[in-house]
DNA sequence: GACCTGGTTGACAGACCGGTCAACCATCCG
DNA sequence: CGGATGGTTGACCGGTCTGTCAACCAGGTC
């Protein structure tokens, strides 16, 4: 299962067979189908692993940065999911994405399970993230105008899109925050800001 | 070739076979390998149709709005990409997304050559709105601190995350360009936006 | 009519795909 | 020892995928 994120995120989920996954993890195929009904369980496994990961990211970056600044934590955020990419990209050698956000725009037109379960993978982000951005508008620290709930919303976005980006434009994983940051900072009171 | 922007669209790149799309537009296969030395050259196909087909309308947008403007011609962009969306949700009855941004993400780690040709689609569309933003900078319509080449970016990025998250999440395609809009006042000089 | 050329056709190849199955094996329990 | 139980294995199935090929056909030219 390890290996079979591994192989999802280096190529694609079409592009790696069950025969590849099983070969990879040393594992003969009868014996991975005993564990997984489908190769799309598989995948709904593998995403809620990464889902697990992420959110202990989430949380520790917010933690560490305490409970002050719902600003600072959000900046702490933007780093921590450039840094996780930039992991990845030490491991695989290059950008490889987001393990949602790959899934979702090739299977979202194709499986429905895995569609339905990606879709409350991002909700539950999207709320964690409103939440916050909630909090920063309670703060005032947010420009006056700006929805936060939309807020939220626009920097999933961001990443997703910063990500797609940089994958199809070879650049590397680091300038993923900068722009991150910059959205997040352009939305802020003025002179509130980096 | 309309036909296979139309499947590659409702459904993906490696969900649609050869087959399906000659016999929906009722052609031979032998016929159709004839004229494409591959499906993948097939799909460079289907880009550059749909290059040809935005770049007309972004051209269309920036000129309704006249030389004046920098920052009203971006707004028009944005609705621009969003009613061409919306003509997409009319015609499928769901969100289909980005041609680009669906096989960029699709194939973008399998596909060398594929891979090649979107990454010039995407620079040269990062390449003209930047020289738009570059624009709104000169008439100093842009916050201080912000990066007019980065906003091209982030642009384009929010774009294709928004896009994502409205596929994953059966949103509608009238909200995308909401966020649009939103990023671009974010980053007006104060008072200066919607 | 002979010939060539650009295009068409349907049958076919070969690989690979996800998924199945019956036999098999190790371990524990009585 | 006999028998469940939980897990393993490799052979195999049917379908689908991209891509190929030799025969064929219409139109123009000499």
């Amino acid at each position: 299962m390890r290996t079979a994120a591994r192989l999802f995120l280096a190529r694609s989920y079409h592009a790696v067979g069950v025969d590849e996954v099983c070969e990879a993890a040393d594992v003969r195929k009868g014996s991975f189908y005993y564990f997984f009904r489908s190769k799309s369980e598989l995948a709904k496994a593998v995403i809620d692993r990464h889902a697990l990961a992420l959110w202990a990211r989430l949380d520790e970056a917010g933690a560490t940065e305490g409970e002050g600044s719902a600003v600072a934590r959000l900046h702490a955020i933007a780093d921590a999911v450039g840094e996780i990419q930039q992991g990845f990209e030490r491991q695989f050698g290059k950008l490889v994405g987001c393990p949602f956000g790959n899934l979702a725009a090739e299977l979202a037109t194709t499986d429905e399970a895995l569609y339905e379960h990606l879709a409350t993978m991002f909700a539950e982000w999207e709320g964690r993230l409103a939440a916050l951005c909630r909090d920063a508008a309670a703060q005032h620290a947010l420009r006056p105008g700006a929805d936060p709930d939309l807020l939220a919303r626009i920097l999933i976005a961001q990443f997703q899109g910063m990500i797609l980006l940089a994958k199809t434009g070879r650049s590397s994983a680091a300038e993923i925050p900068a722009a991150l940051h910059q959205v997040i900072d352009s939305h802020l009171m003025e002179g509130a800001g980096a």
